[in-house]
DNA sequence: TTGTACGCGTTATCAC
DNA sequence: GTGATAACGCGTACAA
């Protein structure tokens, strides 16, 4: 660690740093010792031009040589593109979106892409500004994961860079929308809870300003009416997403006297709530009580017992929005589709006593 | 949505972007419109140096009018700095981390930073490839929550830039090692069952490669030894801080006969797993064994029971750190201390049979 | 205090 | 095909 005097590290002893790395190559650099011009040397990175193959070996040979690395800095400054893509999420730390950046994370790192995570937190003013503090650093494009945005606000941002978004069927040029069948999911869980003899189903709503919301109790319905059973309001509990919301929609059940011998929760999370809230009134699951979750996270696995959940294919969601930005940036109209839902079936629920 | 077609936007029909944002302002352009030369607007805006009261207000109107928004992109070419951080993380999907990443995000955002979150996978190789990746985009700084780098490694990082890291005692100029008692958690635990009246008290390591799982290791025996507990070998079961390793551990021990009245899991997902694993060999919890975990993840109070665990402070240490890392930024030489663990006493514990 | 001029590392537009 | 040359938007010595 001898040459880094000239220009980078701490300059002596003031605590500050400079910012500007140790003894870095530039692509001029590249260029004299390989005898070219910078212009060919960046034609030759970036493929943009037909270059003779003798000047090229010499450029990817100085490249080796000297440990040339492009700077995507300067490269935003000079091209507009940054290579990287900004990710609107509602909280970095959930345990339903985070599966879904991994597989952003998987489909971009290879393509040369960077990821810029940034959380909503459930809220659309701070999605907004967290939107504006992407578009300053000037990503690429955007993934949206089933954002507080209005369908108009995307299609105008859409216009200006690529966009992805998930959650949402909506058509607009230069906007890729990844949905899933929420409302058969919920209707797969629900037919499987009468199928094993229940009648009496109790439905825990999620938040129903939320997208996923609504069409998980759109599926529930449908599923007991195809099958005869009266809707029951009692049954229907509301919640929002979260576990203490589960806890609570049991207590009022329990608490009002109505009899029911299932339970199908909107999500994995109020699932577990649920799931505690049975166990502190006395009841069994499944001997006394059903219970089916909705999204399999990874947890639901290692829940006691076993939660028979409707599988949302959330890490391949991540990897296909990623993939489908690669490819409108690369000019491209990707359609993608996501696999349909489907019911795992493990150890929470068994036939009425 | 009419003055873009100059430079920006899609560029009609050929389905590529341009990456150039419609109407841009520039700081030239405040500085026209503010009648004063660009310099003093970097001045104004980066409070280099002082500028006359009326020129200012001059140019903070020009900005509001304009709604300027500066351009980190071209910021980090010219002045070297680009206002972001890199944060290596093993998973961003991890349940345990997740909640750190939060906290930094927390502390970064209103300080005009951004986080680059990005994944080691607990591969040494992946990681080295990850701040490679980070170093070419000029972070700031890095953040490091408990990586695979050798304390070497990350010393001589630290002489480039500032660096913080998580889950070690280490001492270098320019980095900041944020460390937290995992022997004195342990300890906890280990004393809480001991003080219920168990004698024979199961352990399942962590992974013994990562310092966490050797240090909860030691106050597990240290409480014993302080107890005059023999510590037998046969309770000590081998885990890697996953759910599947927990449950493993658990069928190992009921198969191999040995008597045990509690379990004490490295960390709560091993914990989960465990739980699982007593339940499937007909043990209640806390009725027939008792449970401790750690770490305290979110999900540990919703679990069945609620699960007794060491509280590890996980968000306020990824605030932490980004606070420090920002102090660093500033010259100053932080010394940040996270409080020590304690013991939240839930509903899988109590005195044994 | 303020303005001028240059540099940051690349890409893009020209001529050749 | 290839090489000068001009942006890209901003920070900052230096001079005034």
């Amino acid at each position: 660690m001898a040459g880094q005097t000239a220009r980078g590290g701490k300059d002596g002893g003031k605590g500050r740093w400079t910012g500007q790395a140790a003894g870095r190559v530039t692509l001029e650099m590249v260029a004299e010792a390989a005898g070219v011009s910078a212009a060919s040397v960046s034609r030759i990175l970036n493929g943009t031009a037909i270059v003779s193959a003798d000047k090229r070996a010499a450029v990817d040979a100085a490249i080796a040589r000297l440990g040339y690395v492009p700077n995507p800095v300067a490269r935003g400054l000079a091209g507009g593109r940054t290579l990287s893509i900004g990710v609107v999420t509602q909280a970095i730390d959930s345990p339903f979106y985070g599966s879904a950046l991994r597989g952003i994370e998987e489909a971009l790192t290879p393509a040369g892409y960077s990821a810029l995570f940034v959380s909503g937190q459930w809220s659309a003013a701070q999605e907004a500004r967290c939107i504006d503090a992407l578009r300053s650093r000037r990503v690429d494009g955007m993934i949206v994961l089933t954002g507080r945005l209005s369908d108009a606000a995307l299609s105008t941002m859409a216009q200006e860079l690529p966009v992805v978004v998930t959650g949402r069927s909506l058509r607009a040029p230069g906007l890729v929308a990844l949905d899933y069948d929420n409302e058969e999911g919920a209707r797969l869980a629900t037919q499987h809870l009468l199928a094993l003899g229940h009648r009496r189903i109790a439905f825990i709503c999620g938040d129903l300003k939320h997208p996923d919301g609504k069409q998980r109790l759109r599926g529930y319905r449908k599923a007991l009416a195809a099958a005869r059973v009266p809707a029951v309001p009692a049954l229907e509990l509301a919640g929002d997403f979260t576990e203490a919301s589960g806890l609570a929609a049991i207590e009022r059940l329990t608490d009002s006297g109505t009899p029911f011998t299932a339970v199908f929760a909107s999500n994995d999370q109020m699932a577990f709530g649920a799931r505690l809230g049975l166990h502190r009134r006395g009841l069994r699951v499944p001997e006394d009580v059903s219970l089916v979750g909705f999204d399999d996270l990874a947890t639901a696995v290692y829940s006691t017992p076993p939660l028979t959940t409707v599988h949302h294919p959330v890490h391949e969601l991540g990897r296909l929005a990623a993939q489908a930005m690669l490819q409108l940036l690369a000019g491209a109209e990707p359609a993608p589709v996501l696999p349909p839902p489907h019911l795992i079936l493990r150890e929470s629920t068994r036939p009425p006593a």
